[in-house]
DNA sequence: CTCCGCACTGTTATAACATAACAGTCTGCC
DNA sequence: GGCAGACTGTTATGTTATAACAGTGCGGAG
């Protein structure tokens, strides 16, 4: 149980650090113009161990242009990484992730650990089976689905459970390393 | 398959009008202070037919009040309120609605109208139980689950179906009548 | 009865998140 | 050149949420 990379059924690499690179594979494929700014943003996010709020993407953003920049600048920017769907929005949370599971369409649950404040994208058809099947039994027909869990990523659990082996502990970390972008 | 009471399980009334009456019951059953503030507020959401914005409750509360109420009564009582199970969030909307299934944990899915802007929460175990177990088989631990769904309802989806019988169907809605307590 | 703590509400100020509206720039195309 | 379109800049403002502290009323301990 050591392994760091999650390793899963559709290949997906899931590195945030060549998260950039492989959007900017993606959009040279399609066609879609990925401009230095939207390229800047791909890389704070690469850069950030958790989801980042739009208004903490904003400061990294003014930092590294060196000069202010305006928030819709930023929204403009999330809305395109949105709309193609390389970034998902945390509603939870008002923050936005890097999509970890580039080029399928987003079928799965998002996971917010309390903990650390990261977040993870777990796939999972039988979910959406799941939910299509409850949905259509009371009539309602779903565009959109949104799924958030917030707990403990395994780690954290693990870190929990070795620290607080014979006591027992309040459990949500306090300052705990809470990675940048984490707010709340 | 005519139905428009939505019946359950569970066997709750989901009337909108009593509400606040059956809060104030299960309250008084269980040593919890209803206090009139906190009253009229679920008042408020008696009268309603759809999820409401903090701002919105603001308002209305002010309007009843005869005199201005700053945000953080609405923000106080709303949290009361969620506290105690008696409204849910809609993250996704950042607005509230009344639990339609007191007494119970809350096991469900949120379902939000985007012609009517209704919400609707659909109980069903088969989605909690598989969202478990897709966390747990990455070692997530859930603590709390949201399930939110935008789509249209039975009532909307009919007369979407009735009003362009022959002709294009897409299923979504495009700028159909929003109501309301829907905003955005 | 007095004092104290507690729960609740009021009040002021501000933080955090998001968008509207319009102006400027750059590029490709005719 | 001149135009259209996509992108970015800029200013202002709207919307959602919270911090911090003050007042009020009530019940219990002394």
């Amino acid at each position: 149980m050591l392994e760091t990379k999650t390793e899963r059924v559709c290949g997906c690499a899931h590195d945030p650090a060549t998260f950039a690179a492989r959007v900017e594979q993606s959009c040279a494929r399609d066609g879609v113009q990925l401009t230095p700014l939207r390229r800047r943003v791909l890389d704070i996010f690469s850069g950030s161990a958790g989801p980042l709020g739009a208004y903490a993407i904003l400061e990294a953003l003014s930092r590294r242009e060196g000069k202010q920049v305006a928030p819709p600048t930023v929204y403009r920017t999330l809305d395109f990484l949105l709309e193609h769907g390389f970034v998902h929005k945390i509603e939870s949370l008002n923050a936005y992730a890097p999509c970890e599971h580039l080029g399928h369409a987003h079928h799965g649950m998002l996971a917010v650990c309390d903990a650390c404040g990261r977040s993870e994208e777990i796939e999972d058809e039988a979910v959406m089976r799941a939910i299509a099947a409850t949905a259509a039994g009371s009539g309602f027909m779903p565009r959109t689905v949104m799924v958030e869990a917030k707990g403990l990523c395994r780690r954290c659990a693990e870190r929990e459970a070795g620290a607080t082996a014979h006591h027992r502990n309040p459990g949500v970390a306090s300052s705990t390393s809470a990675p940048s972008g984490s707010r709340k």
